[in-house]
DNA sequence: CTTGACTCCATACCTAGGTATAGGGTCTAT
DNA sequence: ATAGACCCTATACCTAGGTATGGAGTCAAG
């Protein structure tokens, strides 16, 4: 009906197994806008956009728990503002400090390159170096 | 002996369990110096920084194979330079490509931000815009 | 020369994040 | 009205990345 997908559609859409879209449900981060009379869960369509969203925060390091938190940052207006300023801030600095960690991680695997393109060898390349921030 | 520490004091130092050390060697992510008379572990203190850099790569959605590739990239000189400079190509795209997704991340918390500060709802913030590369 | 804190190795167990299977109902095209 | 492809729920199983336990040897301080 309308433009509703079934769960089967949208796990091949989002190109994720169907079992992983129910086990979402199951872990909160999704949800069919529907059932059908006979039961079958019907999803708007941009679920798909949403797990995608859970793909990519995934392989950069956010948990399932992390990532529900982001999604109800979406959500969940009508509330107080204030809480979710809050968690907004808090996601934010933690998003921060991953993109420094990764900056880092650049600069090594460029001197890294420039090393190796200049001298043949990579004995004095550093790759541990200013890469220990704690926590 | 000399400047070589065992396996607990490792562990203490770089915040980790000392089982989590030994299942990093199992993995060939690390090695100890060399072994005692009596057979124990001795660790170079670098070892400390290494264990770090493996907790801050997992963090930012790195496995464990590709820390350890990462991590072999510092060792390998002596050999041929091309399969290295290859390998590190390789892995300075995946990380830029992880810098931009995080950077897409940042973008739409700060666009929620400043919506809420403004108008005091998160109706309408579209924390999915923009967030779906592929792969 | 013994006691407590350490080490060894091997094996078992745990959590997160899925993936597969089974037994049954539904839908749709022929 | 029936076959094939889909859906339901429930339960079992799998992999990655650890963590814990057990039985035995080592080391340093008193």
């Amino acid at each position: 009906m309308k433009g509703y997908l079934t769960v089967g559609k949208i796990a091949r859409e989002s190109g994720v197994n169907l079992q992983t879209v129910l086990y979402y449900e199951r872990r909160r981060l999704l949800s069919p806008a529907r059932r059908s009379d006979s039961g079958y869960r019907l999803y708007a369509p941009e679920t798909v956009r949403v797990i995608r969203f859970i793909k990519n925060a995934q392989a950069l390091g956010f948990t399932l728990d992390e990532i529900a938190k982001l999604l109800r940052l979406r959500v969940s207006s009508r509330s107080q503002c204030e809480p979710v300023k809050r968690q907004a801030q808090a996601r934010l600095e933690l998003v921060q400090g991953k993109i420094a960690g990764l900056r880092a991680m650049e600069r090594i695997l460029r001197r890294l390159l420039k090393t190796c393109a200049a001298r043949g060898t990579t004995d004095s390349c550093p790759i541990l170096d200013s890469l220990e921030s704690r926590r």
